[in-house]
Parts: C-alpha cells; sequence; structure tokens
DNA sequence: AAGATATTTTTACGTTGTAAAGATTAGACG
DNA sequence: CGTCTAATCTTTACAACGTAAAAATATCTT
C-alpha cells in the first residue's frame, strides 16, 4: 500500500523528494559554491550520510535537479510558444527567446547546473533524455522557419546565442551599459534575420 | 636594487611568476574542480600556505590567471585580425570567430575562468581592464560592419553567439551530430547576415 | 655586523565528500 | 501476533580543502 505520492510512508518520510526540494532551496539562496551535500541534508533534518541511499552522489543528486530543472525549462518555453500559436514563426521565436531569457534569470544557480557550471554534475540519464528534448524543441521552432534542412545548424546559431547572452549576464560578463531586457530584442531581432537570409 | 623581472631576487625564487604558472599547467592537466591551492603551491615545489603572501586568496589567484588568459586571448583575436586586414571587414569577423572557437578549445580551462564557470574567481582590476579591452576590441570589429551606432547590440550578438557555441560545446551540450567546425562556419555567416540586415 | 623586514614553513581549525559500521524501523512471512 | 529480513538512517572515520596564526629563515638596510 502507500502510494508513491503520499506524505511519510517510510522511517523518516520520503527523503528523496525531501532532498530535492531541499537543493532547489539551498541553489535559490546560496551561491553554487556553497551548496554542499553537507548543506543540503542540513536543510531536510537528516544526517549528512543518509542522501547515500537515495543519491550516490552529490554529483548525481544535482544531475537530477538539473533533469528537473530543463523539463521545467521545457515547459515554460512550450508555454511561450503555445501563448503565440497565432503568430508567425519568426514572432513565436522571438517569445521564445524572451522566455529563455526570464527562465534563466529567475533559476541562475538551476540554469547554471543545467550547462554544466559545476564540474561535478553527472550525466544522469533522466537528465540526458531531458536535455534531447529541449534541443528537439528548438529545433522543431527553428525548422517552421528555415525548413529541416537547415534546422541543424539554424537551431545551433539559436541556442547558441541565447545561450550565450544568458550566461554572460549570469556571470556578469556583460558591460554595464548593456540593458539585457533590450538586448534580447534587438539580437532575437537580427538573429531571425540571419536564419531567413540563410538560402 | 634588483629590478621586478629578473628571475631569482628572493629568498626562494619569485614565487608569484611560479605559482601563476603552476595553475596554468594545473588548469591544462586536471579538472576544474580539482586544481586547488593545495595542488599549486605542491607543483612550485612549496608549502601550501606559501602563496599567502602573493595571493590573498584562491580566488584571487585565479583572477589573475582569467586575467592573462584575456590578454592572450585579446592576442589571438587581433592577430587573425590582422592577418586579414585586407578584407572585407565582414571576411575579418569570420576570422576572429574562428579565432575565438579556436582559443576556447585550446585553452578550455582558462576560458572557463575568465568567464565565471567557477564561483571563487576574484575580479581582480587587472582581470576587469583585460575584460574590458576584450570587448572594446570586439566592439570596433563590429562598428567597421554596422556602424558604431549599432555596434554595442550588434557586438553583443556576436559576443553571445561565439561564447554560447564555446560553452555549449566545451560543456558538452552540444548534440553530438553538431560538428563545432562546421557551426562556427555557417553560424558566423548567419550572424553577419543578422547584422547588415538591421537598419 | 646587527637589526628590521620580507618570505616561507609549521601547526591548527573548521569545512567538505565519501566510505564503513552500527542502530533503528518498516514490511514480509509464518 | 511475533519474528526475521531488508531497507533506511546515524555514527564514526578519513583524507582533502581554504584559511589563519605562529614559528622559522633568509634577505635587505643601515
Amino acid at each position: 500500500m502507500m502510494s508513491a505520492d503520499e506524505k511519510k510512508p517510510y522511517h523518516h518520510g520520503d527523503l528523496r523528494d525531501a532532498l530535492l526540494a531541499a537543493a532547489e532551496a539551498a541553489l535559490a539562496e546560496l551561491p553554487l559554491e556553497d551548496v554542499s551535500l553537507r548543506e543540503i541534508a542540513r536543510r531536510a533534518g537528516v544526517s549528512h550520510a543518509a542522501p547515500k541511499h537515495h543519491f550516490s552522489s552529490l554529483g548525481s543528486l544535482l544531475g537530477e535537479v538539473a533533469a528537473l530543472g530543463f523539463e521545467r525549462f521545457v515547459s515554460a518555453l512550450a508555454e511561450a510558444a503555445d501563448r503565440g500559436s497565432d503568430q508567425s514563426p519568426p514572432a513565436r521565436m522571438q517569445a521564445m527567446g524572451r522566455a529563455y531569457l526570464r527562465f534563466s534569470a529567475a533559476n541562475p544557480a538551476v540554469y547554471g547546473l543545467m550547462f554544466g557550471k559545476k564540474e561535478q554534475v553527472e550525466r544522469t540519464p533522466h537528465l540526458v533524455t531531458a536535455m534531447m528534448a529541449a534541443w528537439s524543441q528548438l529545433e522543431m521552432q527553428v525548422a517552421a522557419i528555415v525548413g529541416s534542412q537547415r534546422a541543424v545548424y539554424g537551431a545551433t546559431l539559436v541556442w547558441s546565442t541565447v545561450h550565450g547572452l544568458s550566461t554572460l549576464k549570469l556571470d556578469g560578463r556583460l558591460p554595464p551599459h548593456i540593458d539585457p531586457q533590450v538586448a534580447i530584442e534587438s539580437v532575437t531581432r537580427m538573429l531571425i534575420a540571419g536564419l531567413q537570409s540563410d538560402t
């Protein structure tokens, strides 16, 4: 008995989810370097070695957090695309660009995990499939603009650009006189022009 | 007496440079997470606390390494631009894009430091000025294509894209069927088209 | 030559990730 | 209903880290 989503079925509670939640909370509050296994365990109210039975290492825990991040990420972009489903493909693309930047700004630490800022993030199978889903989503949107032939490198262009802008901003590598909110608009505009010009 | 750039003026040697060299060597051989202060000191043949008098912390040492990296980076791009000084601005731009990717591929760890992959990299004054020099260089090249009016956001587009492609590649976030060597060509081509289309 | 100063080592503390051994409790089975 | 087994959690332990302070050593100045 005792279905998986009820609250305290076991000895202490279903620690696995509690640890993932604690990890996300820690990531939201602390600098990335301070998000340790022991800190996460502390927040979940268990001893520092308790996570061992649910995650073989800190890396596998963070890998799972990154995978969940990718899933929320895909949802956020899909929602943006759906909201503009009556618009032209380029307009949808621009909406997705905005949503992308909004996600990275709202979840800087998780975004960092997703894109490999922390070395020790394990490539969980879950993470790999979530990454692939994100890529497929983008490629489809780009295909609607340039055709499936050129979608691969078109998607590479788009993702590189939006990811680059996000990370430059998050890591403080953008000159101070540049407003990312403004930048994303002009950048996506030029981006789409570049896509369309490619015969 | 004893000018600053002569070799062994002090007690043990000029440790400062030795530490910087040891750090770069360690970065070239070890995963970023294993590049510790103690490991660097070990390689320089001194005790683990010796660096304290030359660098107040690991972060300040790495900050200096990043600054030196930016200087080599600027040189590499400048060389690429100079070699094509008889070509059109767009062709120069493309050459710089190639050089950019080549640098990041040849110095992955230092590149990571330069762009904030490791949290604890201190924003040394030296680092800040080196970063600004890199930005100015790019902005000038872009201005040659789109005019100084639109150079700011044009440069943002270009840097975002090339940085994004570099990091996606270095962090293994690019789908396996994409060849970065090929990608940089088509990406810069579309990029330049996008720049020029922006009226 | 001797004192002052800069440099390096030794020692120490609190932190981390991970492993192994011990305790505790839930679920299965008789 | 009681006992046994296996999963879960805690305790304990170890090697590594960054940083600080104290002790030692060599250099520079006078």
